[in-house]
DNA sequence: CTGTTAGCGCCTTCAG
DNA sequence: CTGAAGGCGCTAACAG
């Protein structure tokens, strides 16, 4: 049981016949400091396990040592990789990282910037709600001269370092593999219009097409508002309803593929002989689907250190005045699901 | 643009020909203050965006407006779970979470409470690693009179509140289930014998036997050391290798269920006419296998909301003095690998 | 009703 | 080499 009241500078002064100063100086070894006195006061403070008082620095210093950390859902296998990653970085640089979710509302995600600006962090990581576009809540981080590191869903309203997949690569990777294994007909279940991601990857999947001199076919692609399984399902009762209908999907998201799968597997069809189906982001679930689903692998864990990182630097250089966008490659993993025998 | 330097509230008196402290109380509307005093200074103040710095006074109050949240890992589904609902709690009551991971290792996780206790977190929500026994580490935030509340993973030897769920119940339950399906010999892979869950679950099992009157058979229960897809792959391959093999395997997560049906898919038996399976936890990946997967919900985000109520009232009444267990009901959930045609 | 004073624990000039 | 003094921004007695 150590003792209720944590011991202060004072305290160790008091004992020790010192002023606080130099008992200040000589935990932290500053040459004034004869040797003596410091090992004198390192032994005292050590033996009756002196605490600095961290609220009491951080005050001083204006540094609270935590960084906040926004992401639009927690339960979600991409964004808990990232934060681990996060978290990993931040604790071996001596930051604690603070973690919030917006649930994609705007109006969440600002009021959980606004407490953390409000000095509970030195600086900002976030992947943007779907319904942010401009991010004044994000600039005003930046005003207070708190740097932010954007990652994942970025805007670019705001001038700061970014970090993201190389969206349109890895969907033009999946989308040539689907080609390369003979599909001709591929379709694409996308995100929204309004979420750069989402846009990239189906640019992606265009370039693929054209590339490779296959029609664009706009009968083919459908666009998902919430990202679900339901809304996969759905729109791949809709495209096979088609009549001229693909023969292989190349879906926004896991979660989106596997409404597809279910859909298809329902009724009939043989996945991936007669229809190839391929994911993005490599949750979990992929690989345990029958069959197992290809898919594009994000290296969530890797963005996370990445982003936090970047943001340290910044934070520890206040002259640093980065803005640039670091892509992170993709890879391609392709299990059963777009394994089209020949 | 706002200005670079944040006002303060000497900014505000000097400006209004007023004292620090007339300017501070009436900020607060404070009885003893004039209300046009109150109005002038408010007036100002919003005009002005008057934040206070919070860090001056955190500072003041010893309270950072933090909870600490430990769990053994951020990347799994059930955790995150926790993490969302004991976010979304302390956000609605005025407090950030700072997370942290321990990757169930005593020393990461000593490492990180020992940094939170240091003046970074109000009290401590912890799940604590495999690894924990004792835990002095806990015991150090209650000298401090910080509280603590575990969840999940807890022991025994530190007295605060803690949060499970039911997990001798949910086994009985989950065990009883296949019983009522027409299984008769049910094997148990189960975790750890130095882990409460692990333990409670076996005993769960045990009970629901004994109950049916049902034989216990030592040759039919698996220890899992990492609780891992590739032991419930193999502890299955040594079950189906057994003289009398069993006709139905409960396992100890969805996880390890996972593991158990691929090597049972693999080898031609089939789910679940031949062998009856459950898991437990409710991952999403128990949706998504086929056949899909029964397995026991634990309601995470009650579980994070639970625990963080009670530690935000411990908190704000510091004589409370609780040291109860909150045992939240499970769920269980009948999919296709337990429906046994009769 | 308002101002003065003091202090939270620490750090950092500035003097000796 | 060490001490005294001042202040970070805010709050809370204690006086008027």
């Amino acid at each position: 049981m150590t003792d209720k009241k944590k011991l202060t500078l004072k305290d160790i002064a008091k004992a020790l016949n010192l002023s606080v100063s130099t008992v200040s100086r000589a935990l932290k070894a500053h040459p004034d400091i004869a040797n003596e006195t410091i090992e004198l006061v390192k032994k005292y403070a050590e033996d009756n396990h002196y605490v600095p008082n961290l609220m009491a620095v951080n005050f001083r210093k204006s540094r609270t040592y935590n960084l906040g950390l926004i992401v639009p859902e927690i339960v979600h296998h991409f964004f808990s990789t990232v934060i681990s990653g996060a978290i990993c970085e931040a604790n071996g640089q001596g930051y604690n990282i603070l973690v919030t979710q917006s649930n994609d509302i705007l109006n969440v995600e600002e009021k959980a910037s606004q407490i953390m600006l409000n000095g509970s962090v030195d600086g900002l990581l976030i992947s943007i709600s779907n319904e942010t576009t401009t991010g004044e809540h994000l600039q005003a981080f930046l005003d207070e001269g708190k740097p932010v590191v954007q990652f994942d869903k970025i805007t670019d309203y705001i001038s700061c370092p970014k970090v993201i997949v190389d969206d349109f690569e890895g969907a033009y990777q999946a989308t040539k593999h689907l080609i390369d294994q003979g599909y001709t007909r591929i379709a694409h279940i996308r995100g929204r219009t309004d979420v750069k991601n989402a846009c990239d990857r189906y640019e992606g999947y265009l370039k693929a097409l054209k590339d490779a001199g296959m029609p664009i076919r706009e009968d083919l692609v459908k666009c998902c508002t919430m990202i679900t399984e339901d809304e996969g399902y759905n729109f791949t009762s809709e495209l096979m309803q088609n009549d001229n209908p693909p023969d292989a999907i190349f879906c926004i998201t896991d979660l989106v593929a596997f409404g597809s799968l279910k859909y298809l597997k329902e009724n009939g069809y043989v996945v991936p002989n007669q229809i190839g189906l391929m994911g993005f982001s490599n949750w979990m679930i992929s690989q345990t689907t029958t069959p197992t689903m290809s898919t594009v692998n994000q290296y969530g864990y890797e963005m996370g250190r990445a982003a936090t990182k970047l943001l340290l630097q910044l934070i520890k250089d206040q002259d640093l005045d980065r803005a640039d966008t670091t892509i992170l490659k993709t890879e391609l993993i392709i299990r059963e699901s777009s394994m089209k025998q020949k």
